[in-house]
DNA sequence: TATACCATGTAATAAGTTACATGATTTG
DNA sequence: CAAATCATGTAACTTATTACATGGTATA
């Protein structure tokens, strides 16, 4: 359901076909909640019957239309319950800590590139979510700077404030899954130290990982 | 496809029937990986007809039977597969990272009330974490300590150190939202105290939050 | 012998993914 | 006039959710 409301909030900016409206989604808030195209228009189409937004039949060249979509007061006032409903939070679906939750079946190099993967997949998030972030403080970010334009019920400074405090948490979980994978790329590193000393020994399966090499601590990856 | 696996994982420990299956899945991987019975169930029915766990009827009070499932070396080989292949990242959807984004539509106490509920929600889920965490670093978590006397070809001390190292991303990452949600609620402090002294001032729209009242930055939250 | 727990699901629905499909208009 | 982009989807499939259903076994 929560991709009702984040079309919503476009709208809340201005009125917009449906070509229009996913192009600015996946610009802007497409980054916070992802949908398909193909999510985008039936959704649209449902929240026509259910009168949160209206669609009108603009003129497309000389002889064609396009359908523009306009916010409802109805879907001003379902936006604004929405804020007043609890988030319903996912259940827990984490497939790069399942996947490291058993590391010792996976080849330690292989192992090595799933972490390495995961610092690649949010370095690049993470430069993403500061572009849209730069765009925000400086207001240049187009849909920002439409909805600062039109929205005259709201302070642009609080306006800003939140998608500001939204992205800063979103850069800041990227630091923390880099500095995560990174701590295990050290702990692969000291595991097979570990083993191979065990090995020159003669002694098969290594003992008490974490007292030989060196210490594995959080503070330290950091 | 992640179920299957975590399904896998926990078979690699000991064979289960249905039932303990899915009473371990909740206690131990579904931390991780969650999965409700009904989804349980199914899969397994599938992961037999692709050859990776066997099914055996074994014996249940005087006249009933139930069934029992044990990993196949072909489902070691997937397993060990698995590992090969890069992580799937699933597109974000991020309810309350949504929501905030958009808090100038809520009000202000609306909006608190959704970031302490954020704080409370990843309060709670840290202190399972945390338990998962005391009990594997004691290795005295009960799937654990079976996986710890059967798999006899990984290092013990490997075996708890991925697990320690998963869950520990985890606790960061409840420590990472709370403080996320604690900034928002400074934040929500300060444009009050902005919005109310521009009412003062008979000004209406506040002007320049963020150089009025305390600064709110990100290493002041925590 | 009642209650808790063991055991195993199904049905209906909702949500999301992937791939494909089609034609119109604007622009260089 | 060809290519880009505007415009709007549909179909088939997979995954996940919610709620319900049913009966057996162990134990206090």
């Amino acid at each position: 359901m929560s991709l009702r409301y984040a079309l919503l909030a476009l709208l809340t900016a201005q009125p917009m076909t449906g070509y229009d409206l996913a192009k600015a989604f996946h610009v802007s808030v497409g980054h916070v909640w992802h949908a398909p195209d193909s999510q985008i228009y039936p959704e649209l189409k449902r929240m026509v019957a259910d009168g949160v937004i209206e669609d009108r039949a603009v003129p497309w060249g000389a002889t064609s239309t396009k359908t523009q979509y306009s916010i409802t007061e109805q879907g001003i006032d379902a936006f604004g319950q929405w804020m007043e409903q609890p988030v319903e939070y996912p259940h827990e679906r984490d497939p790069a800590h399942l996947r490291a939750a058993y590391f010792e079946w996976a080849d330690p190099d292989a192992a090595r590139r799933r972490l390495r993967e995961h610092i690649e997949h949010y370095a690049q998030r993470r430069a993403q979510w500061q572009a849209q972030l730069d765009g925000i403080r400086a207001r240049q970010h187009p849909i920002l700077a439409r909805r600062l334009e039109s929205d005259t019920r709201h302070s642009p400074d609080a306006i800003v404030a939140f998608k500001v405090f939204t992205y800063e948490g979103f850069i800041d979980r990227a630091d923390l899954e880099i500095a995560w994978a990174e701590r295990g790329l050290a702990l692969l590193d000291d595991l097979g130290e570990a083993g191979e000393a065990g090995e020159a020994d003669g002694a098969g399966r290594v003992g008490r990982v974490g007292r030989v090499g060196r210490e594995i601590t959080r503070s330290e990856s950091r």
